[in-house]
DNA sequence: ATTGTTTTTGGACATAGTGTCCGGACAGAC
DNA sequence: GTCTGTCCGGACACTATGTCCAAAAACAAT
């Protein structure tokens, strides 16, 4: 059987595409439901018109591959969730949400993917938690300095709190764009900036 | 080589404990640091000294064998935490929160390990979901029945909060227990009953 | 003690996937 | 045309899974 030489989507111009195939060929993989744990490089390969050998060239394994994949994540939000301060109201932090789950929605699978590695698989461990540290870092700075501008009660707790506005807010959007209609994203991100708000960064005395 | 027939641990007054040994084996390497994931059958049956086919046996896989762990977890912490109500106040959230993290320390390598799992096994995941929609269901109850006696405002979306409060809630508390200090963890629960307090049951208007 | 029942053993077997290697094919670049 | 880098396709050793079975051990009777 001569086999199909050449894949089909091969540009004629670009040199050597192969790489870009094997993450496009994840991408629709996850995009159609699978899970990265039961996807294996021979389907990975077989998906792409890729030779199993090849996959060796670019990638060590199938983790290296998904850190490839989460390089189209790496954080644009965090730059827009660091320019909120309280002064900004938390009509401005819910905005800031929106923009957070909409980046949520827009890499869900790749993301889902992320987080199912990183609880069994170091290096995606690694990556995924210097995704989060600039937050949780943002988060405790922000909460001292107005505790020193005697805004916040200085007997507030900072690393606690920041655990459940971090992980805790984080998880709570996943939940909601992995199984909330996206038409009540709005009022999703209001409560969500309402419940900081008043329940750590304007917590009455 | 005749090998070692009778494992060490067997009690001879006991009738079959295969499955009591597969277990414990489990918990041991879990709680040794070992991710679920890359336990082979082989090492679990290794270190429970018993024979590969008597896995088969008792489990029709690891993923079975992992929901038999899961059972010394069943929610004992539903009933303490579905007894409190707004009336009881943020100290009596607190200890209902203590409660949790202790229970979630107790069991914290077989936790992992089924919030590992249930990213990408469809029977461990509905395991897990089904242990939580209680505190969901629950959360959502409560919230309706404050706002139908005024004390919530009625343009507070309780599907929404539950989000924040259960899934993120919860995951605070994984935070915490795995890394954070045992000595820190009543200003923990104490910042998260505050949080839902100021933030979600007596949101200022 | 002997017998029967139940559980466990240890190995065989088919299946499937991983990671490595290499000769050869094939493009675009010079 | 030849060179160069990429890719193919298959071979190979290895590891692990899941199934099966006859023999052995442990247990519970009488």
């Amino acid at each position: 059987m001569p086999s199909i030489t050449r894949r089909p989507g091969a540009q004629p111009g670009r040199p050597a595409t192969a790489e870009a195939e094997l993450l496009a060929a994840v991408r629709r993989l996850l995009a159609g439901g699978a899970t990265f744990t039961e996807l294996g490089v021979q389907a990975i390969c077989k998906e792409a018109g890729v030779a199993r050998s090849t996959f060796y060239i670019h990638f060590k394994d199938k983790a290296a591959l998904l850190l490839g994949l989460g390089a189209e994540f790496t954080s644009s939000s965090f730059a827009i969730a660091s320019s909120w301060q309280p002064q900004d109201g938390p009509e401005a932090l819910a905005d800031v949400f929106s923009h957070i789950v909409a980046v949520y929605r827009e890499h869900a699978p790749v993301r889902r993917a992320l987080a199912e590695v990183a609880a069994y698989d170091e290096t995606v461990r690694a990556f995924w938690d210097a995704e989060l540290q600039p937050f949780t870092a943002g988060t405790i700075a922000l909460i001292r300095l107005e505790q020193d501008a005697g805004r916040i009660p200085a007997d507030l707790d900072p690393v606690a709190v920041t655990r459940i506005v971090v992980p805790g807010g984080e998880r709570a959007i996943v939940d909601q764009v992995d199984h909330g209609d996206p038409a009540a994203d709005d009022a999703f991100t209001r409560e969500l900036a309402l419940t900081w708000w008043h329940g750590v960064y304007r917590r009455p005395t």
